[in-house]
DNA sequence: GTCAACTTGCACAGCAGTGTGCAAAGGCGT
DNA sequence: ACGCCTTTGCACACTGCTGTGCAAGTTGAC
């Protein structure tokens, strides 16, 4: 009927993670893209993919799980260790760099409406640790702005946004954009601008 | 009939007004907000939203008309015969925080894929100006960044907006927020957070 | 108070998208 | 070659939105 359920033979399985990875991709470039045109994009008919997602938002859940997992994973393994809120910073921005395309997804549905209710819940404790971070280096001198923590968080965001996008219109090289973005990042937030180049420097060649 | 064409009333203009703001504010909440949504919430009948646009395009082409003519008319003013690109900014981005609404549904419309074609292009010279700010002060070396002039405009045009989301969201007084998004972006173009500081309150006080 | 301009309320056609059912292919292992 | 799981290709019902027509109010100006 309806059709796979639990049994999994390996070919459906390709499918259902192709049209995860192409509507990535679709909803990144319209976060309105219809079921139709995800699965015309994986090169598969609209039925097909409603037998492996009961419903769109179903799609964009598995998405916001998988995205919200590699996040905290890749963020939680770059601060391992680290005290220096400066270094934290930058491990994490460069970290973020290599799953670039989950963050601007999570950050763009956070940012529309209700898409997936709950999307700004499950994102909320990576955005609290960010703060958290931020408001350590800001009391030790480390970092200094006129702006509190959260809202100095927002403006992280959404810079890291904004070079991403600068990548995707052809602005700036993919391989300069994880240090360029942690740079401009940390000078954002007060770090003085020589300091941030050789702190990047550092971070990014000795492992 | 389809009603009020060209002769004007005072309070069909009222009326004709009052949907414009409403829907602004409805459009920055939901960019997908429907006729019925903006009608009701200007406490009228979806009927007579079409009284005053032929469609929901005409309304959004209306009020992006406005917001780019305010914009363009703020940063113009801002900048008359400022030469120092870093008080150019700086008057620029204080300029921006008094249209702060227009400024945000433009970026958020331009955003999104093709809601009305040519959103990008009607803010095109904006950016351009912006653009060449940033090269002349980069240039002359009074800013320093890793990034290249353009990804600079993206990340400054998306700090101004985080910074709004953050008013927004009550975490940030909005008085305060003009001052410190400008501080904020001036140091991200590796303005020493001194100089800005100085910068800033010099230029906002002395007229 | 009258008249014209504006507004309302309802009805309608049209379109695009979602989610579902079912029968007929199709592919792959064994 | 068989059988099982998956995919396809239609069909359908349903929902929500747009844009329009029309007749009956309502309002402000004169």
């Amino acid at each position: 009927m309806t059709a796979m359920t639990t049994g999994n033979t390996s070919r459906a399985d390709a499918n259902r993670r192709r049209i995860l990875d192409v509507a990535l991709a679709e909803l990144l470039r319209d976060p309105d893209a219809s079921m139709d045109q995800i699965a015309r994009a994986a090169g598969v008919v609209r039925r097909t993919v409603y037998g492996h997602f009961p419903s769109r938002e179903a799609l964009i859940s598995t998405l916001v799980d998988e995205a919200v997992a590699a996040l905290a994973d890749a963020d939680a393994r770059a601060r391992d260790g680290v005290t220096d809120p400066a270094e934290a910073v930058a491990r994490s921005v460069l970290a973020i760099g290599e799953i670039a395309d989950r963050y601007r997804l999570l950050i763009a549905l956070a940012q529309r409406t209700v898409t997936v209710q709950g999307i700004r819940e499950r994102l909320a404790p990576l955005r609290a640790g960010k703060v958290e971070l931020l408001q350590h280096g800001l009391d030790q001198g480390v970092f200094s702005s006129p702006l509190p923590a959260p809202a100095l968080a927002y403006v992280h965001e959404q810079m890291i946004m904004a070079v991403m996008e600068a990548v995707n219109d052809g602005l700036l090289a993919a391989q300069e954009a994880g240090r360029s973005a942690t740079v401009t990042v940390l000078t954002a937030a007060g770090v003085p601008a020589s300091t941030a180049t050789e702190l990047v420097a550092r971070v990014s060649e000795g492992k």
